[in-house]
DNA sequence: TGAAGACTAGACAGGTCTGTCTGCTATCGT
DNA sequence: ACGATAGCAGACAGACCTGTCTAGTCTTCA
């Protein structure tokens, strides 16, 4: 991102180490997948990570905050496509349907992270806030949208959202997103009427 | 359950085992918990486990059907207070949100288990199957009470209960099931006027 | 030129994990 | 009474995991 270097330039090994970490860890669970399988894709030493990171679980923070942040540019740029408030709070389901298709969707990295780690850690910290910021989400785009009570209005999104992406982790050629636009369709409307 | 000793008999070492399991493994992953846990809680000893389940991923697997078993016991008795077919749909978030409300709530089991697990191993095996067992259950609600599309309508429901459950775990004091419930309400009455 | 900083390769320590094996004990049906 | 079955206690092997340390290489900039 900060990086404008004239000829495309090999990246750091912080830049490696977290790509690495960011497709085995969502790929495998971040418990199951070891420090040296992240340095051999990465194709760093063990000595560059730790002096990089201090620790694994670090590593796992430093993974949950990029998949956080580019949640955020990725939704926020896919509702640009809308002028139309409604459109743009259905259009949080339209992402999330783009994305349960792709064939490496995994599920919210967030949830599953948050199974396989102690409650009070760093996993918890970076879901909650990421939770937060999705709730925060919807409820400005359902004030924007004209809702009456834009808060309950959010509640009922996020149970949608969650439900099609817990649906799209389980089931094979999942539906549940747009199942979750349909409803979302009919809330929104009767929230707004 | 087939055990009608006069006096309180001691458990078996495979109850003690699964029971120790269930506990274990739903507060802190299958991954996360190690054998000696298990048999240290159960007072069993390891030749004791390998000799009944043959390996950690039989014990987990024997975790996840009991789970799957308590559900359905679970879900049917506590649908068996209502009468009118709608109740009895609706009556499906009513358990889950006493359910979610209990302090020891982390989630759906097979979605944890799920996350921290290699795919088309013995945990997926028992996930889908206790997926399409609730769509089925769904599905038969559905049509006992008179809706025109019991298919699609069991596809939104069952979206609402993933979700209840995701919001159920992953927040504190969250009140997803209520809405899930209040959300289905609507859908039913769109789905069977 | 030369020094500092970033990085690599890999050995190593200390711990934990699954799974096996050896003995010993208690219980129960015949 | 006795043999079979179930279970207990714990040592042990081998693999794997995190994290540290040494030693050498490459790049960059003053």
């Amino acid at each position: 991102m900060s990086a404008a270097s004239p000829t495309t330039r090999k990246p750091s090994a912080r830049e490696r180490l977290l790509a690495a970490a960011d497709e085995l860890f969502y790929a495998e669970g971040v418990h199951t997948v070891g420090i040296d399988r992240i340095i051999e894709r990465a194709g760093v030493a063990k000595a560059s990570l730790y002096s990089t990171f201090g620790s694994k679980d670090e590593l796992v923070r430093a993974y949950l905050e990029g998949r956080h942040e580019l949640r955020r540019t990725r939704l926020l740029a896919g509702l640009e496509r809308y002028d139309d408030p409604r459109d743009r709070l259905l259009g949080v389901f339209e992402v999330l349907a783009e994305l349960t298709g792709t064939p490496g969707f995994r599920g919210c990295p967030f949830y599953n992270a948050s199974a396989e780690s102690p409650t009070g850690g760093p996993v918890e910290q970076v879901s909650t806030a990421n939770r937060a910021w999705t709730r925060g989400l919807f409820f400005e785009l359902a004030r924007d949208a004209g809702a009456k009570d834009p808060a309950a209005l959010a509640d009922q999104l996020v149970v949608l959202y969650d439900g099609a992406s817990a649906g799209g982790r389980m089931d094979k050629n999942s539906r549940a997103a747009l199942v979750a636009r349909e409803i979302a369709t009919m809330l929104v409307a009767a929230a707004t009427l």
